[in-house]
DNA sequence: AGTTTTACTGAACAGCGTTCAGTAAGTTTA
DNA sequence: TAAACTTACTGAACGCTGTTCAGTAAAACT
């Protein structure tokens, strides 16, 4: 079995190299503005050769999708460090906002873009669940340890979600140029501290 | 003067018919599945025309998004029929999210979209500024009624700000598919109850 | 050695946004 | 009224796109 083990591995790594190409590409000029040709060309195969490997462009983008899902993941997890439940929720949204304003490209494929989300609703078993139970997680703790109400934990999860969301898609969309850039990162961390106080009934200082 | 005026008047009905072509066209098809070609067939002309009034395809999305921002605008300012401040608030919110649902493909182009935040930034004075004060003037409202800190109403209006975009973003770009479709409503109008229950510190009730 | 399988290419297709020489009608001037 | 000019518009063309597929050459199997 040696040789189509080989065969598979050498496929494999083709596999490997196109997605490379493509993140490549698709972070540096955008994912719009990245064809066929442009990966085919980086990895020095035709633009047919692309197609032995995947179906079309959007599943391209689909495989990274799921890649980037995994590098937020474990973005996140860091914040599990913090020991104190509330201090840990506002660490899990500065990690959330860290990774969108450090890697858009991959927060607009995973959040907001419309080539994805076809292949989402197909496959029922959405990428960020894992990361959602991980802000489910931080806000029943904050319950138990008394920082916010018992009855509210499913509110405030979702609540905390489409916040640091809007916060991150306005910025990476660029629609918050009223701000002063200098005063930008303040006034995001600001408004999730802002948030994190609101949710807290325990106000210990 | 008779001429060049009725000249001028017809050259202003092209444009016009350009613009309701290409808004009934993207709304319906979504803006990146409507060709140059395919408007200038629904006003039955040739597509060169349609680069005599337009500089090109961006230029019409960004004429049309400042006309969803004036729908945008008066969708928001029925709310203050409300006379009480923080149901003032509440009626922003609702409408805001209303409009996001009912337009999302104007709500995409004015708050989301890539091909109009280039123009966004060349010119300084941003469509949604209007919008932004009428939440600044309500906001203050509520805190000259005591709903609200004094202290937090720029905080505060940003809080709103990003928290109905995210949802709006989130529901517009089918990122809450977990949710289910018969409990999305609830889940949406009851998660901005609890944001702006967070906000009153008045808690009358 | 001959046959089959595999991996890959490059030409081709239909469609895209955009440009521009050419045309025909409308308007102004002589 | 005839000639000159202006304007509005067309349709072909350019270079790009994603995608398909007949053809090819090398590798693997019999």
């Amino acid at each position: 079995m040696g040789i189509t083990e080989r065969k598979l591995k050498e496929k494999e790594k083709i596999r490997e190299k196109i997605l490379q190409a493509a993140m490549k590409l698709f972070v540096k000029e955008g994912f719009d503005n990245v064809s066929m040709r442009k990966i085919s060309k980086k990895i020095s195969y035709s633009a047919g050769t692309i197609y032995l490997h995947f179906k079309d462009k959007e599943s391209i983008l689909y495989e990274l999708h799921n890649i980037a899902f995994q590098k937020f993941y474990n973005a996140l997890l860091i914040a599990n460090e913090e020991t104190n439940s509330l201090k840990r929720l506002m660490k899990l949204g500065e990690n959330y906002l860290n990774f969108a304003l450090e890697n858009p490209d991959y927060y607009d494929l995973m959040f907001i873009s419309n080539c994805v989300s076809a292949s989402i609703e197909k496959s029922k078993d959405w990428a960020g669940m894992d990361s959602y139970g991980l802000l489910q997680q931080t806000i029943n703790d904050c319950a138990r340890d008394g920082y916010i109400k018992n009855t509210e934990t499913e509110a405030a999860a979702f609540s905390m979600w489409v916040f640091v969301h809007g916060i991150a898609s306005l910025a990476i969309k660029k629609r918050l140029s009223a701000v002063p850039q200098e005063d930008l990162k303040d006034m995001i961390f600001g408004s999730l501290k802002f948030l994190i106080n609101l949710l807290n009934i325990k106000k210990s200082k």
